[in-house]
DNA sequence: TCAAAAGTGTTATGAGTACACCCATGC
DNA sequence: GCATGGGTGTACTCATAACACTTTTGA
């Protein structure tokens, strides 16, 4: 059975939104790799590339990401796909964004591929980006927010095992608000997703008790229809 | 400036879950036409075809709409892009799918292109579909119960003038479960975004005031950040 | 006068929010 | 002993949810 189409094709990318945290965990970063290429040579952009005939578009993003920049993700999902026929000027470029979250620990940024460099930058002072990759940036940034009201996020982003200060952290850099100790805490842990590990952290003061994400309960949780709103 | 890419690319196309009200409005409907052209060829689908080069993936889905269904949309939002390498059976061919809201007045379904015809299924009773469209579908119908919750997406499937049982039965349609009439209609109606036209309807028993959607207040709100959670 | 859908308020419960002090450690 | 962040409980407000009867019309 053959079908031939004869007639002109866009090309197909993905590019990957990809947060993390900065090491002091008090600032929310971007993964942009700077082009290696024409066109939007030197430029910095989202990392992605081209999809390979036979793979997924779910793989695609993954094995860009590895290849251009070397970040594993600890969470990953399509965001929207971008069709202007003049978002690109080589020609016809439909791309399918996606929006990725890291955990600090797996952040190794290496050279490779297209990219001549890739790097963490902080969102209160991007570069002007290539292509529209600051539109996609964009609606990015409006999903992680959308989505820390429902889901677990902050977990996402933190080491295995964190304390509920940087827990809440997290959250405020997300929502952009500060929020009560006591109401944040009472509220994560009734959920009953947290447990403590019984190790403690003690940096200067006082040491915090540090705790780890039970995923199975949050995915039987989660099946139960409960939300996560915090 | 140009940039030739000579690898072989995939193919893409549109695709619309098209949901609608029975004229009786208590049941939900989706739209799909019967295939007359080879793949799946006298299969029920989507509807959908391929994006011509020059225009945006909106603008796809709304032409491929009217092409095959005649059908005008009140609401229409991107869904999810399917890229599974072995979904179509004539190559590789990535589908982004688009959720659709149509009032009961607008639908008046036509012979056309690539369709042999069109036709609003129940959501009960719905045939094997062509291609992963029953996959889509579902995506679907789970944005428009997620929707359901923050947005007034009850207004799009009705005419413009309605009484508040028609909105609940629309609710509880989408909902799957039942509301308690004056809870709901104290909560529709704090929003301020409904207002009485003034006008009733009558059949056969007492006559239930007419209403109709507030757009402009509607918009003011969703800027204030206001949810309408039902 | 009966059948059928329209329309209307009150109460109880639970969630969200605001708020201030003591505790454990390093220096 | 002091500076620093860790850790805890109560009271108020507001939204949700449960619940039953009267009104208006056509037949």
């Amino acid at each position: 059975m053959s079908y031939s189409y004869e007639y002109p094709k866009a090309d197909h990318t993905v590019d990957a939104v990809v947060f993390g945290l900065d090491q002091d965990a008090v600032s929310l970063k971007v993964l942009l790799i700077e082009r290696g290429l024409e066109p939007f040579r030197g430029y910095w952009a989202l990392p992605g590339g081209f999809i390979h005939m036979d793979e997924d578009l779910d793989a695609a993003v993954l094995r860009e990401l590895e290849e251009e920049t070397n970040v594993k993700l600890s969470f990953v999902e399509q965001l929207y796909t971008f069709g202007n026929p003049n978002r690109d000027p080589r020609g016809r470029v439909i791309s399918t964004a996606y929006l990725g979250l890291a955990r600090p620990s797996h952040v190794t940024v290496k050279r490779g591929s297209d990219a001549a460099s890739a790097v963490w930058w902080s969102l209160d002072k991007l570069p002007e980006l290539a292509f529209d990759h600051s539109e996609i940036l964009e609606v990015g940034m409006q999903r992680l927010r959308s989505k820390v009201r429902w889901q677990p996020v902050g977990i996402e982003l933190l080491p295995d095992a964190f304390t509920l200060t940087d827990l809440q952290q997290v959250y405020e850099i997300i929502l952009g608000r500060e929020l009560d100790k006591r109401n944040f805490r009472r509220k994560v842990l009734s959920f009953g997703v947290l447990a403590p590990t019984g190790e403690t952290r003690y940096e200067r003061h006082r040491p915090a008790r540090l705790y780890q994400f039970d995923k199975d309960r949050y995915q039987l949780l989660r099946k139960q229809g409960i939300d996560f709103e915090v």
